[in-house]
DNA sequence: GGGCTATTTTGACATATATCAAGTCAAACG
DNA sequence: CGTTTGACTTGATATATGTCAAAATAGCCC
């Protein structure tokens, strides 16, 4: 659930991404009228940080649940393992994100996290956070609206999930990466994808042979140029339309 | 939002709902320690009670958020209606469930409830309810769970939608309802659905016709008996095995 | 109860995606 | 530099679901 495909619905994005560049909670603060003091105490939690190598399990599941991390760069996939073995992935985290919200509830991690590429993660444990939350009123609000909008967010994938078809979820999906980069000061248009094919169809929830196909199509299109993992958005109004706006 | 496929992946399912009949919020207070007193001026919160007959909005897209709803009788839909007016069923609602948790982050409602029979509600002011929260830790750690949860819930969802066939899908509506039913101490297996082949198809993504098909087919197989809207559980562990669990 | 209407079921066919199987390409490695 | 390996693309076919149409059924009003 820390990718959303609906973000694409061009409503407001920033949310619970962290734009600057040093992994504070600003992002989170931004919205919410805290004193400089109140400020201060809140980057203070984002203090810590952590490299992991690719491949390396930012959490697996199962494991307690702590603190949230605040990727401050490269990028991780969230993912469950069947009984027997598939592998499905529920997200891709960038850097300037903040990831492990789906936690809180259970105090245990549901899925697991693993690094796509060599990252670096800054620890917001969480204890701390509900203890501030505790002190400072706007904050506690503000957690409650990230985390219901959660809410709303994944909602909106799942009316998407239910109607799309392939190569509009592969439209929504190649507009919210483009989002995603724009945030935090990176091309909209020129993306770098950091996961396989296979890992873009178990997150759409198709198989890669239909997602290869579709990234073809829309080249044929002339909607995007596609070079492996280098892809060029061409014409972001028309992919846009696609998904209904 | 406020339904869940993946109720029947057999996690605790009491959560937000509310067990008791008289509507106040024992099953939300249950795994929190509260003294008498602050049990007393929870349950005092929803003392109001207001009545809707069948087809009347309990809330409307647009409409500023003020309370939860605690259904006391009947049940509610919920649903977002397109550009086009395709409607769109996001959620169902029984007696003894909350509704109107999705619009806490926006203070407006993005979809409207209505009634899917003659129903009655009981109010809880969600200023209040938020006050109280600051008050009472436990209570306030409580919301963070029962919202993040429901975060999972939705994942939990998206991962189904994503991967789920048709008759997996229905499998997986029927024992949540079954589920609910047994929760509000009624039949598990008699289940009278509320709601039309076409709403549920909706909110599954799937189109009526397939609904029908699916429910026939069950039924061919022996593992339900269909008479309209009448629906008879006769194979509870094999539907659950269609679900994965 | 009888007719009316909406809902549900069923059938035939169209389309989208999955599946199976080659074939291509590119990075990694000896 | 050739080989290997994994990722990606493309093609042929199968299967699941959608679409269109009609018949059957249930609920409702008089």
């Amino acid at each position: 659930m820390n990718v959303a495909l609906n973000d694409i619905n061009q409503t407001e994005i920033t949310r619970l991404r962290v734009a600057c560049s040093n992994c504070n909670l600003r992002e989170l603060c931004l919205p919410v009228d805290l004193t400089p003091d109140e400020m201060a105490r809140l980057e203070e939690l984002s203090n810590q940080k952590r490299s992991y190598e690719t491949g390396d399990y930012l959490y697996r599941s199962g494991d307690r649940f702590k603190s949230l991390h605040a990727i401050r760069s490269g990028s991780f996939k969230t993912r469950v393992l069947h009984e027997d073995g598939r592998e499905q992935v529920t997200g891709f985290l960038m850097a300037g994100e903040i990831i492990g919200l789906e936690a809180i509830s259970t105090d245990v991690h549901t899925c697991e996290a693993l690094a796509m590429e060599d990252s670096e993660v800054c620890e917001l444990p969480y204890a701390r956070l509900a203890e501030l939350s505790r002190e400072i009123p706007s904050l506690q609000r503000h957690l409650y609206k990230i985390m219901s909008r959660e809410i709303v967010r994944d909602q909106g994938i799942m009316l998407l999930l239910g109607s799309m078809r392939a190569e509009e979820r592969l439209a929504a999906f190649l507009l919210n990466m483009s989002q995603r980069n724009a945030i935090h000061g990176m091309s909209a248009t020129q993306l770098r994808l950091r996961m396989s094919r296979l890992e873009i169809g178990s997150y759409l929830g198709l198989k890669l042979e239909t997602v290869s196909r579709a990234f073809s199509h829309f080249q044929e299109e002339g909607l995007i140029q596609v070079k492996a993992r280098a892809v060029e958005i061409l014409a972001l109004p028309k992919l846009r339309a696609m998904v209904g706006k």
